[in-house]
Formats: C-alpha cells, structure tokens, sequence
DNA sequence: AGTAATACCGGAACTTATTCCGTTTAAAGT
DNA sequence: ACTTTAAACGGAATAAGTTCCGGTATTACT
C-alpha cells in the first residue's frame, strides 16, 4: 500500500486549467451539444485526458460554469444587506434569470446541473442550494417567507422557470416569476 | 409526379403497433434509455423500421404514453363536473403526481414530454395543455383560480414538481402541490 | 390473375460518446 | 544527478445512436 500521498502532477493542473477555458467559451458559442472531442483537441489534449479529469459530461458542465454560478450566488448577500428577506428573495430570482437569458448557454447549463437530482452533491448545485437557503433562512427569521418549503423544491422550480425562459424572453419569464414569489411569501400557517 | 395518394401498406401499420406495445413495456420494466435496438429487435422489426416510424426517442415516448397520458387528462372533465374549479385543480395535480410516482417511468416521460419545449406540438403535449387550459378556463369562469397564468407556466411547474417525486415520496411531493395551488388560488389582482 | 409502381423493410455503414491500456513523464527518494 | 514509482497522457478500441440504401412485398390498375 503506497503511504505517499504525492501530490498533483503540474502538467495534469495545467490541462484541467485550459480544459475548462476551451470548453466555457465552446459552450457558450456553440451550445452545451459541442463534441467532446473537439474540446480535448482544442485544448491539444487526448480525449482520455478529458474524460479522466471530467467523467461526464454534466461534470464538464458544472465545472465550466462554476464560475458564473458562483458570482450569482453570491449576490445573495449583498441583496440581503440591503433588503427584507422576501424582496431579496425575488431581487435574487430576477437576476438568477436575467443571467440566464443573456448568457447563452446558461440556462441550458442551470437546467442540466439542477434537473440532475441525480448527483445532488455535484459543487455547483451545493452552490445553489446553499444560496437559496440563505434567502428561506433570512425569511424564516424575518417572518416574510413560509417555513415550509425546501432549498430543492425552489431549485426544481426556478429551474423550470430557467428552463421556459430558454425559449422564451426574460418578460415571458416574469408572470412565473411572480407566481411563484406570491406563494413563497403566503402566510406558512396554512392549511 | 404520382398523384396517387395510394393508402398505408398494412403490414406498416401493423409494425407501428407492435413496436409501440413493447416500447410501452420497456419503458415501463427498464427506464427510459432502453436501447432503441433492443426494442426493434424484440419487436421482430429492424431499427430502421424503428426509426422511420419514430425519428426521435421522445416521438417514441411521446407515442408509448399516450394512452396513459389520455385517461390522466379525461380525469379533467370528472373533476370538473363535481367539483369547483380551484378544489378540481388540485385534485388533478394530485391525481397526476399519483401517476408519475405509480407508473415507473412516467415521470420520466412526463418530463422528456413536458420539458421539451423544444416541440411544443407532441401530441401529448397539446393533450396536457388542453387539460390545464379547461381547469384554468373553469377557475376563470368561477373566479376560483387567478388568471395571468398560461397554461405552459402551470404545465412547466407540474413538470418540476413531477421530476421532484421521481426522486422521492409522493408525500415530499404535497408541499410543493400545496405551494402551488396557493399561488393559484391567490387573488389575480396582484402587483 | 398478372404487372407496374412504390412504400416499406432490414440491417450494414457511419457517426459520436466513452472506456481501456501501453507509454510517457513529473515527483520523491537516494 | 540518477533511479524508482505511479500518476497522467494519448489515442486506439469499443459501444451506442442514427442514417442510408439495395431488396422485397403490398397496393392499384388492367
């Protein structure tokens, strides 16, 4: 048994590096269908090297847009210092959907990583589940957003909105919008 | 030019139906991405034959759930006869989450069908948005159920909530469901 | 019934995604 | 500096999905 836990070779760090930035702007020029193989080629790696460092392709998906992701999570916290609960909440939503109509690419994105329930630990879901809870969190304590709704069941949700509004215009996106912030915001000791 | 609208070989028909019956069974015993060879080969036909009737697996899908999806969307009229709109409404979701958790694989298909905006025009598509549109038209009509809503936002929220439930409970699917039809039952005149 | 036209059939050929494995090369120890 | 070790590499091999085409069988017509 090896005791030595030798550390990560520098050219595998480097591929993964220039992995990721060939297969972000691939992505958002040519759609997330782009061939695996055209990636690892621009990036001037073997396949191999692609599928070692990106098992599937959701993985590839979810680290590339890691990054976007994690800018509008974070948005979280400045809407929160400026906001109630509930008007950051949906502060948060309209952004969360703007991103996802400008950036090409990204709702497609959203849609893959938070319609895979099947690997709820992938990072950037984390990322997202723990943004949302935040903002269910901050509306518990402020008493402006029912208690009984789950990080996921929002997720799902917004994720379907994302998901029209990838067909759609960022206006078509706003009554759903809506809808839904009424809900969230009805009083939690119904029925 | 043959201007002889000569009718379907019936040999063609018959293939059609014996493919979508063991499409319909193997969907149902081994999920959704049985492969399409598998399927021609157990219907005694080639793939080719497969593919020419059903160019796309959702087509295929879209078809083997038809049936299933049907009886779903007669419900409607049941409902409504004997209940108030906004309670038929919410009896129809239920009725619907029932199904997606009862039949393995419905789910599945509910969302391949739903969330392919992609064809908005998939029979079963147009099956689904005619059955929200007569529960939403009798809300209207009542003044049970809000009004600013279309029928594709309600269908993509059932999706999300449909998609939940593959991966849990049918009880983990009733807050969501019960959010939902707050939102609807909410008065129209909002914002 | 016999024949011509053509819709349909089956599976081979092609394409694209994923896995596997012999070779290379950076890292750690001498 | 040199050797050892195994992590990482590339691309060939495999698997799966889809298209294409030569052959066959059904229909419509005589």
């Amino acid at each position: 048994m090896p005791a030595t836990p030798r550390r990560t070779r520098s050219d595998a760090l480097q591929n993964r590096e220039r992995l990721l930035e060939v297969a972000a702007q691939a992505f958002a020029e040519q759609g997330l269908d782009t061939a695996p193989a055209a990636i690892a080629k621009q990036a001037g790696v073997g396949v191999g090297t692609l599928y070692r460092h990106f098992p599937t392709r959701e993985v590839l998906i979810d680290a590339a847009y890691r990054r976007q992701l994690t800018q509008v999570c974070e948005k979280v916290n400045d809407l929160l210092a400026q906001h109630p609960a509930a008007e950051a909440t949906r502060m948060w939503m309209e952004h969360f959907i703007h991103y996802a109509t400008a950036k090409s690419g990204m709702s497609e994105a959203l849609n893959a990583v938070i319609a895979s329930g099947i690997d709820p630990y992938s990072d950037s879901r984390v990322l997202l589940t723990d943004a949302v809870a935040t903002l269910l969190a901050a509306g518990a304590r402020d008493g402006s957003l029912r208690t009984d709704v789950t990080p996921d069941n929002v997720l799902l949700l917004m994720g379907g909105i994302a998901y029209s509004v990838q067909h759609g215009t960022e206006e078509q996106a706003r009554p759903l919008v809506d809808l839904f912030m009424d809900a969230l915001t009805k009083d939690s000791s119904a029925s």
